[in-house]
DNA sequence: CCCCCCCC
């Protein structure tokens, strides 16, 4: 063991101690997300005043941090909390060998107190071992009340900047507190017993939940600024009582907009509240747009009080309030520093994959890693309006991944770049392609959010996500762009029997032809325009189709070729048809047919150019029965150049699956 | 008093 627990807690600069955690425990915490206390061992002494950052609760989630395991403290901060007790608490660490691998407790390490006194030796015991109340307000990391950065729709991308405070501020590719340094201890590792540790967390599944309903509303009766009026629960607003005061935070703020019709003209802005009890939209005319517009902003609590309240249109709003409120000329709205009773925005994340089991129109919360993001462009609506959108390609654990569409500026400035975790607060769910995505005018989009959600995202992503072989439920008709691609190798057409199924499968492989047949690939087609049909040579100069039931002087050659393809792995037979063929040899069947038929060396050599060309191949496959006897159909469908990039991320997922 | 939520 590196190094003496009380130098920690001293605050020497130890640089990265290896310490055994001998026991975790969540302190009782009334509201915020879960704290943990650990307690760690030298192996000499033991050190209890140590809490862990909310952002690493994810390994006690997981069942990772379990007694006994060995960890690598990467970044601690120390801190001394009002009564004088000094705590580490713990930013950055991974675990070196799991409970199992480190096999018990080592040593018989007696407890150092944060003073620096020793206690007696029989004390050790996990009786010493009490809850406190939570330092929370000592300790340093990423602040839950607000628990998300959500993006304004107004202007810039604040939502990137709270992330400078919290671990996640360089390269959001190493954003991950689980870095390049992989959890040598499987989740599944540890015993029943020690899981029961982390039964109380409440963040189960992709439910967030924040800052519970603890606070009466009513408490905040004596901070209400100059108002003799109360400050009261959204929930109980209506329009027959005037004098009230609200404290809510802005959940969602809209941009300003001015609207010309046959009653008038004008601009609003509006925007959305929320408190303990509820929620409900605020919208500001004109002189209340140039008053307030600058003065609310997301994220932040105010007091409000003086305002209309009228009953909502539901057409128009997805806020769970019968009424809205208009502001108007003595309306006030102050803000408020003390709101940490004021819930923030809230999500139920729905797992991507579960998108499909949906309705459409569903409005949903979603979280994924922005795998791709096609350009911004321009495009003119129905009613002639132009306006920017940009489709991201989202993918979270389930390995689906969705289409989701942003609109107007939060399409302008997105920068998927560095593929970003993009959580979206009331997306629309679509029937478009499968299932889309669209974000409204009421959804929040927020970019790497400092949850916890984003945080076993991102190091889902980089440990494994980022090769996985991954499905979208969004069918585009661009294939090949390397998304939505169903790529396999040939070899796994055999081994993961494609197309023994009901229905045909479709894939996609980078594959070079080895061979190609020349014998029989041309035929004569009926010469009609949809009739591909071989015709019968009557040999008086006229073919007859028989599925036209006619004859005619001419036909059109087409092309059904044979070829064999191959990989690193496998060879297969595959069957090209017309255009496909045409794509593989290069030239059209017309003039392949006229080639063999006056030059046969010269139709020879377009079939010797055309093996050991690579390609990627576009296929349908499907087990073929007759005469009792089976064997799989492999059709090309498409044929396109290799992408080198592509062909790149192809390999590079083949070298993960053979490691695995 | 607005109420646009779009495109493939």
């Amino acid at each position: 063991m590196a190094v003496c627990p009380m130098a920690l807690c001293k605050g020497l600069d130890v640089d990265k101690p290896v310490l055994q955690l001998l026991n975790i425990r969540q302190i009782s915490n009334a509201s915020g997300p879960p704290r943990f206390r650990l307690m760690m061992s030298d192996g000499q002494h033991s050190l209890t005043s140590c809490l862990l950052a909310t952002q690493l609760n994810y390994l006690s989630d997981e069942n990772l941090l379990v007694p006994n395991c060995v960890c690598l403290l990467k970044k601690t901060v120390n801190n001394t909390l009002a009564d004088g007790r000094r705590v580490v608490v713990v930013m950055d660490m991974d675990i070196l060998k799991s409970a199992e691998e480190a096999g018990g407790k080592i040593g018989n390490p007696t407890p150092y107190n944060t003073d620096g006194k020793m206690s007696s030796p029989q004390k050790v015991s996990s009786s010493t071992y009490v809850p406190e109340s939570p330092p929370s307000a000592a300790v340093p990391g990423p602040s839950y009340r607000n628990y998300f950065s959500p993006r304004g729709r107004g202007g810039s991308f604040t939502g990137q900047a709270p992330m400078k405070a919290s671990p996640m501020k360089a390269s959001p590719m190493k954003a991950s507190p689980m870095k390049a340094s992989p959890m040598k201890a499987s989740p599944m590792k540890a015993s029943p017993m020690k899981a029961s540790a982390i039964k109380a967390s409440p963040s189960k599944g992709l439910t967030v939940k924040v800052s519970p309903m603890k606070a009466s509303p009513m408490k905040a009766n004596s901070a209400s600024p100059g108002s003799s009026a109360k400050v009261i629960p959204i929930a109980s607003l209506n329009p027959y009582q005037s004098k009230w005061t609200i404290r809510a935070r802005v959940t969602n703020k809209s941009s300003i907009r001015t609207w010309s019709n046959s009653r008038g003209e004008g601009k609003l802005f509006s925007f959305e509240i929320v408190d303990e009890s509820g929620e409900i939209r605020i919208t500001a005319f004109n002189k209340e747009v140039d008053k307030f517009f600058s003065l609310v902003e997301q994220g932040k609590v105010y007091y409000i009080s003086k305002a209309t309240l009228k009953p909502a249109n539901k057409q128009y709003t997805t806020l769970k309030n019968d009424y809205e409120m208009t502001l108007h000329a003595h309306s006030s709205i102050v803000p408020c520093d003390d709101n940490q009773s004021i819930p923030t925005v809230h999500c139920d994340f729905v797992p991507i994959a579960e998108l499909e089991n949906r309705d459409k129109d569903a409005i949903i919360d979603v979280i994924g890693i922005c795998k791709s993001a096609e350009d911004v462009s321009r495009i003119t609506t129905k009613n002639s309006r132009e306006v920017s959108k940009r489709a991201l390609s989202i993918i979270d654990q389930t390995g689906k991944v969705v289409t989701v569409t942003l609109w107007g500026e939060e399409a302008e400035n997105f920068d998927g770049s560095t593929q970003p975790v993009v959580a979206i607060k009331g997306a629309r769910l679509s029937d478009f392609g499968g299932r889309s995505l669209s974000a409204l005018f009421s959804s929040t989009v927020m970019v790497n959010p400092d949850i916890p959600q984003a945080f076993r995202l991102r190091a889902w992503y980089d440990r494994e996500g980022f090769a996985i072989n991954s499905q979208s439920l969004t069918e585009t008709r661009s294939a090949g762009t390397g998304l939505n691609v169903n790529w396999k190798t040939l070899s796994d057409i055999k081994n993961e029997d494609m197309g023994h199924g009901e229905k045909a499968q479709y894939f996609s492989c980078v594959a070079t032809v080895l061979y190609i047949r020349k014998e029989n690939c041309l035929y004569q087609a009926c010469p009609s325009a949809d009739c591909n049909k071989k015709v019968i040579d009557q040999q008086n100069g006229l073919y007859r189709c028989e599925k036209c039931n006619r004859e005619f002087p001419n036909f059109k050659y087409r092309l059904l070729l044979s070829a064999n393809l191959a990989d690193f792995g496998d060879n297969q037979w595959v069957t090209c048809f017309q255009e496909t063929a045409e794509a593989l040899l290069g030239h059209s069947a017309e003039t392949l047919g006229h080639l063999r038929d006056t030059d046969e060396a010269a139709f020879d050599e377009v079939f010797q150019k055309a093996n050991f060309t690579t390609h990627i191949f576009k296929n349908r496959v499907k087990l073929e029965t007759y005469n009792d006897e089976s064997r799989v159909k492999v059709t090309v469908m498409e044929v396109q150049p290799v992408d080198h990039r592509e062909y790149s991320r192809r390999l590079l997922q083949n070298i993960y699956k053979l490691a695995r």
